[in-house]
DNA sequence: GAGTGGTCTAGACCACAAC
DNA sequence: TTGTGGTCTAGACCACTCC
């Protein structure tokens, strides 16, 4: 079962046993690509290689002209069972701020908010026409000033009342405004797919392309009809998804 | 906000593109590392660089000898509503059969059975001592005839019967026995993490090491007390989670 | 035996950091 | 100015497939 490992793999693991034990602590700085290439006598290409590995699994950063440091471990952030309880958004919390909140981490947004039709797909998902105008949300999310995030929110026209068309909805969010407006939400579906981050979603989120990241779609419902459609991108690195689930 | 893509980049973009336009067709053959060299104007090892991308994403596979072929574009199994549920036990399916009866393909599992001590991270969860001793089942799951999960199943001694010491649980699996025995189910917790296969993982799940993959760990919980951990691993490609949540 | 993908080499160039 | 990481080149070797 055991099948061989190529010279780069080899190094990569080696390094990472390295990092994991300590030998090279948070913001150390890992020895040269030459120096490296000398201790395991293979080409540069080759430390260069196992490196990207590293790279990609978010061990380690390269800084062209200064080194290969090893990144501090950022805490993880775990979603929070009651991220999307009434009782949170009671207190003024919406989703991510009590997340951030949960997990004692530091939360930002900027938000840009604009109109347009809802295309194929959302308009599916809100059970709507695909030249429909929708309000939509763009946010981009930080935690401790790194972005962590980013959410695309799409609501009907229809539905939307002048306070959600402002990038700062006010205590408890979105969800908050759609409970005052009249439309109480029963339900929540969460669809989750993991995947690499492409060119754009990667400069968006402060990364490098291939970056591993969760892609959430989040559908908010009333006991009528969906409401809200909230797509998803977070650095799965970063986070852990959580949830509780009653035995039924 | 464009920053500049490197040229191997560039060329997986370009097949990329070719391959999602149907260009290039499932099963098709793309040209050889040669001529898209020739084509591309570039050294064969930037060819390589870019096609480690498709096939990183899972759009690509390499044969040695032969050729890097587009892949089929194969099903996405999403885990059903209802996997956990007691209806769908009592019709004789545990999760994952649920699953691929609600998404008409056909599992299978291999299973093998041994006991151990519990180890801290899953005494932990389990709430008892590491030192105790826990049934352990391992799972490698197919769907259709290829590997898509693998799943390990720690279960207390203390509460183990006989019919879950062997490799076939019978209708509803383990948790149907379980409430059999005296422990009904009221709880579920899910933690979801995503991350990249390492050489074992990728070797027991017939990829190559770096493809993306779902870690997720069930607990799940008697009224008293967690009564069985669940850790599992599936190729990210295949899977889409689904969570559905009362609002509350 | 010819051709293929997967891997590695030795060397090069560039933009950038550090001095 | 020097050294670094990031990228690319031209060429090579191997195991493998296909003929």
């Amino acid at each position: 079962m055991a099948e061989r490992k190529s010279r780069a793999q080899q190094i990569a693991d080696d390094l990472r046993g390295a990092i994991r034990s300590g030998a090279y602590g948070a913001g150390d700085r890992l020895p040269t690509r030459a120096e490296l290439a000398k201790r395991y006598d293979v080409a540069s290409a080759t430390i260069a290689a196992a490196i990207d590995q590293l790279r990609a699994d978010g061990l380690v950063e390269g800084i062209t002209g200064s080194g290969v440091y090893v990144r501090a471990h950022r805490p993880v952030l775990r979603s929070a069972r009651n991220r999307l309880s009434r009782d949170e958004r009671a207190a003024g919390r919406g989703a991510f701020t009590t997340d951030a909140h949960t997990g004692g981490w530091t939360p930002r947004s900027e938000v840009t908010v604009r109109t347009g039709p809802a295309g194929e797909q959302i308009a599916e998902l809100l059970d709507i026409a695909p030249t429909e105008q929708v309000l939509i949300r763009d946010r981009v999310m930080y935690a401790d000033d790194d972005v962590v995030q980013l959410a695309t929110s799409y609501l009907p026209l229809a539905i939307a009342t002048p306070e959600m068309a402002v990038p700062d909805t006010g205590p408890g969010g979105l969800y908050a405004r759609l409970e005052e407006a009249g439309h109480p939400l029963t339900r929540y579906e969460e669809t989750v797919r993991a995947g690499r981050a492409d060119h754009d979603e990667a400069a968006a989120l402060a990364t490098t392309p291939g970056t591993t990241v969760f892609r959430l779609v989040r559908v908010a419902s009333t006991a009528e009809c969906p409401v809200e459609v909230n797509r998803i991108t977070m650095l799965a690195e970063r986070f852990e998804l959580y949830y509780d689930l009653p035995a039924r």
